[in-house]
DNA sequence: GTGCCTTTGTGAAGCTACGCACAAAGTGAG
DNA sequence: CTCACTTTGTGCGTAGCTTCACAAAGGCAC
């Protein structure tokens, strides 16, 4: 498309090499490419239990719902593990995608906050699928407490940490109310645990190395409701910009966040 | 304090400003902002309890868990809301936001799928706190249709669309087994459906113009795996490419090639 | 009014991510 | 072997997001 882009080929590897070594192995995989890998590993499962041996990155990103390039580019970090002219075999892609992620090994896994999310969450058959295994169900409630669920009998959060320590536990799940959200954080992280996956509708406050990832029904809703608004009237009303009142929204309407 | 709402009339393009106009209501709000404005109001809710009149950017980036440059940045997309030398007014910048996110307005959402997570969904007090009203729950099974749930009674899902188009619905949940998520995906969408919220681990496949975000407790957790590994051992294993070796590509029994 | 202090709003630089387009590398036919 | 064809891996231009740093703007004291 634009021959002037062209290079004379030169041979290129001549350039000063200050930068790190790229390395196919680098430790460096973008954030981006990481939060793809289990899109493309799903899709690779899809394949093999179809029993397709190989599959092109077109019909494979096709699958996952990306664009090619963007998929070779992800893989590539991984390292060279396709065949020109044919694709990537299945088996051996899904291998090495689980294995970069860490899921040849086992997770122990602790559901904290046994409501109705927790509930949901432990009876949910995608955790004990891929490696992930709950390890322990807690709750502050003592009516909950001896509850069994999943095959698991519900412990009092009081035993947090030997639950941790004793069963090696190292990603945790909040699933608790708001208020109590944050407490919990704090003594997983003080058991020493550096992975959480939180439910609860609060920014965490977690010490320098620890992983918070968010999961954030209403958030979802929030951004979604955006783009409707937008799609209804070609953007937001122009409308009076407070309307009347002095206190027309006020400490009620929200905060019943959990 | 907007001028060019109390002068509607007049043509901005009069001002004095050489540069592109900035237009303080511009169309074209950054995604990445959008998805951050939620995390603001919660935090400016709190604010709101405890009576907090005022707030700089950097407190409420404080609390919003954001830099305070990039809190500033983001409002500015909506406006110039803010005082110099002050901070934020918090009533009159929940207002703002609300508007902007269309939380002003009610939305319709209708439930597809009761199973556990369609359950908690429907007693999670989130959503009813901020515009957001459970229109219906429906569900396949006959064995649940009929139950009442969250001062609502489950329906079939052959009412899907009477549903939609009954009650006004336009922000669906889908919290379906993966078989059916597209299916039912397929149904709304054509019942005019725009936004969509999926929890089903699948991709799904959707017309132009139609909104979907997808909440993956699997994903999230695969994430968390692999920062987790990383932080155990500087990296994945270097170890052997394909531990079985010889048995690569010898899955080929059902040989489904069409 | 003048001067000082606080805090916003934003230009500009740096960084990350995306996707096109193509050379390189492989397969298979003859 | 050569030739034709397929598909990977990646260089590169572009777009968008983040962060810094500072001028502009408002409040307050006097």
């Amino acid at each position: 498309m634009r021959p002037g882009t062209h290079r004379p080929s030169v041979p290129l590897e001549h350039r000063h090499v200050t930068r790190r070594i790229p390395q196919a192995r680098d430790r460096g995989i973008p954030d981006a490419t990481v939060a793809r890998l289990p899109l493309y590993l799903r899709a690779l499962n899809g394949l093999s239990e179809r029993g397709t041996p190989t599959v092109s990155s077109e019909d494979l990103a096709m699958a996952a719902g990306v664009n090619s390039a963007k998929l070779r580019k992800d893989l590539s970090h991984l390292g060279s593990y396709g065949t020109r002219g044919v694709g990537y075999d299945v088996q051996y892609l899904i291998y090495q995608i689980s294995r970069e992620l860490g899921l040849t090994q086992d997770w122990a896994v602790a559901i904290v906050g046994v409501g109705n999310l927790g509930r949901a969450l432990a009876n949910y058959g995608g955790f004990a699928s891929r490696g992930f295994r709950i390890a322990g169900l807690l709750d502050a409630d003592p009516a909950v407490v001896g509850d069994r669920i999943a095959g698991l009998v519900v412990e009092h959060t009081d035993e947090l940490e030997s639950v941790i320590a004793g069963r090696a536990v190292s990603i945790v799940v909040i699933a608790t109310p708001a208020t109590a959200a944050q407490h919990v954080c704090d003594r997983v992280t003080e058991a020493g645990v550096t992975s959480i996956l939180n439910f609860a509708p609060v920014v965490l406050n977690v010490p320098e190395g620890v992983d918070v990832r968010k999961v954030d029904l209403s958030i979802e809703l929030q951004i979604l409701a955006f783009h409707e608004q937008r799609k209804a009237n070609g953007g937001p009303i122009m409308a009076e910009e407070w309307p009347g009142g002095v206190e027309q929204v006020n400490e009620r309407s929200i905060g019943a966040s959990s």
